[in-house]
DNA sequence: ATCCCATGTGGGAACGATGTCACAACCCCT
DNA sequence: AGGGGTTGTGACATCGTTCCCACATGGGAT
């Protein structure tokens, strides 16, 4: 063994449950008991193994106690793009909740991708985790992993809404609510701005608005509801297209933080004022929103509660595997702020 | 056994290579060798194996495998602030790299903290890691990882420099650059907001910004070195202070994005008029300088990158355990925009 | 005919931890 | 003196995988 300088520790190996048995003087199985706790340790037997895994810098291998349990302390978290403070909150919430709950937690980055999302959530089942939360891209993720009997939380959107658990927003809710504020501000055309209507998100945020101009008995025009791309350029492009054409609407509804950038680009390149020319309202608060001027209205989600919740669900859902499944809705609330105000006169 | 409906597998037990074995009437050492590559195997051997582990949905297990190899192909990687855009992008460009290398990631949120900072890491002792990426708290997790025989990568700032691998901007020239830049244009009272100089990156950008003073015959005024806390509050408390105070400066560098929030929000409350009556430019650019008006001057550093880096360095340091250590240094570019002009004539 | 090598295959010992079980003291009570 | 309980310890099998080794078969060279 030739002599190596790197702290107590030879580098070559690291110390084992044997090693400290080695040096305390007892076998393997009484290591076991004192560092655990579970099973008889007489005092001084179990300070002089204390003692002995100190000085050895021993840290029990978690590959090896969760191979010989059979249970495992980390889950898995599938987010879309971290680089959306949306999705960098709600993971930030699920580390915080993980950390307090002695949970691990593994991260991928999907990238909107559903081919990289099945090849991670593959990685997952190889790992063992004990459970996973996603937001997910597809319906496959659900299906794959709860097909292995690993228990799924989606967050932010369902595909299997019924058969796995979800955490969720009041998307219809908060899409009427952000749509009624403008009706009440004496709007009745009013665009919307909406990425997709196939997941949960954009169908519940579709069927909102659309629940409170009938409430108002405004006429929905399909000329104004805008399937815009899942990108600032694309939903800049089609707002430019929309608010520069004639007949533009008065107010604009954005169903996420991304197109709104888009539309709130596109309302400062034109030159139009708001909110005196038009007006905006967003679903999901993002920082730039209180920062630009004027200040973006939007329906704010407790981003961070929402990871954190998906944790606390996941956790309840590993402990009893076999209870029905349980969407969870948190609430949403609309901060009025100063993009949005009356209709010009005509 | 009761009947189980959960689709091909018996939700109670995962197959193992056993069962994979056993239903292609062969070894469990053909099976491992069939699906590894490694060793010898007939072909129709082979292709019996693979069928029936596809038919059985069998996914080895990562912790045995782990475990008998002694070689883990996960890392760990330690940020401070996810809901911070410069974390939440560094830790995007690991995911994506680590992705690539067929690394799993194991991520912590440690919350500026240096106790959580150091849970975190023994947690990821007990994992086995094959390397860290952390964006240190405190001096200790490098020390700590080392001395388990972990590689460590520091990312942003480094406490061990020299004895561990690193990966930075130029904080030094970029702080110059900054302040050049507002000297240039003829400010001559220039403050300098930083949250510490006990890190690296503070240290530096403190001296870049010293230089720049120097370079341009310059004195110093401590009065204009305004040692800050870390957060939005309480940099917008201490510009509120200096701004509103007699003899205030004409520019502003804030040496962070978080910093930069404040100061920027401190302007906007005390209705002083930026360009004219101040500028301000900020290190690191973050989403919203380019969306407020105006936009904010600042340094930008190419933070997904400096993420992927970081695990490229970690992925070489795996492979070449005793070579030198090395500190990549990233190149960073002032991107001046609305927020800095000459400062008012007298 | 013998030997050798290439091609395959299976047995079994690890990896590091846990936990069951057997057993050894020891004290207390009859 | 012996039975029964408590307290404490160690041997050993096990988790799922890999991989070294032993061994079997068959063809070609000597």
């Amino acid at each position: 063994m030739t002599t190596e300088r790197r702290g107590p520790l030879s580098r070559s190996r690291r110390p084992t449950i044997k090693d400290v048995a080695e040096a305390a003087g007892v076998s393997r199985s009484t290591v076991s008991r004192a560092l655990t706790g579970r099973g008889y340790a007489a005092s001084d037997v179990r300070e002089r193994v204390l003692r002995a895994a100190a000085e050895l810098g021993y840290v029990p291998d978690v590959m090896a106690r969760t191979l010989k349990q059979q249970v495992s302390r980390s889950v898995g978290v599938l987010v879309s793009d971290l680089r959306n403070p949306f999705y960098a909150e709600l993971a930030a919430g699920a580390s915080s909740e993980a950390r307090e709950r002695g949970y691990t937690m593994v991260l991928t980055d999907t990238s909107l991708s559903a081919e990289t999302e099945s090849e991670a959530a593959e990685a997952l089942v190889a790992l063992r985790v004990a459970g996973v939360i996603v937001t997910p891209n597809s319906p496959a993720v659900s299906t794959y992993l709860s097909s292995h009997g690993i228990p799924v939380v989606e967050v932010d959107r369902q595909f299997a809404a019924g058969s796995t658990d979800g955490v969720v927003v009041g998307n219809r809710v908060g899409a009427r609510t952000a749509t009624a504020h403008l009706v009440e501000l004496g709007h009745r055309r009013i665009a919307l701005f909406i990425d997709e209507t196939d997941w949960t998100t954009g169908y519940e945020r579709y069927h909102g608005y659309l629940e409170a101009l009938g409430a108002a008995d405004i006429k929905v025009d399909p000329d104004l509801v805008v399937a815009s791309g899942w990108d600032v350029a694309d939903s800049r492009r089609r707002a430019l297209d929309m608010l520069s054409g004639p007949n533009r609407p008065t107010a604009v509804f954005a169903a996420n933080n991304v197109l709104a950038e888009g539309v709130w680009r596109a309302i400062g390149e034109l030159g139009l004022r708001a909110p005196e020319e038009i007006s905006l309202v967003a679903f999901d608060d993002a920082p730039w929103m209180s920062m630009v001027s004027p200040q973006v209205s939007a329906v704010a989600q407790d981003t961070f509660n929402l990871g954190a919740t998906a944790v606390r669900r996941l956790d309840e859902r590993i402990e009893t595997p076999d209870a029905d499944s349980v969407t969870t809705v948190l609430g949403v609330r609309l901060v009025a702020r100063e993009s949005t105000a009356p209709p010009p006169v005509v």
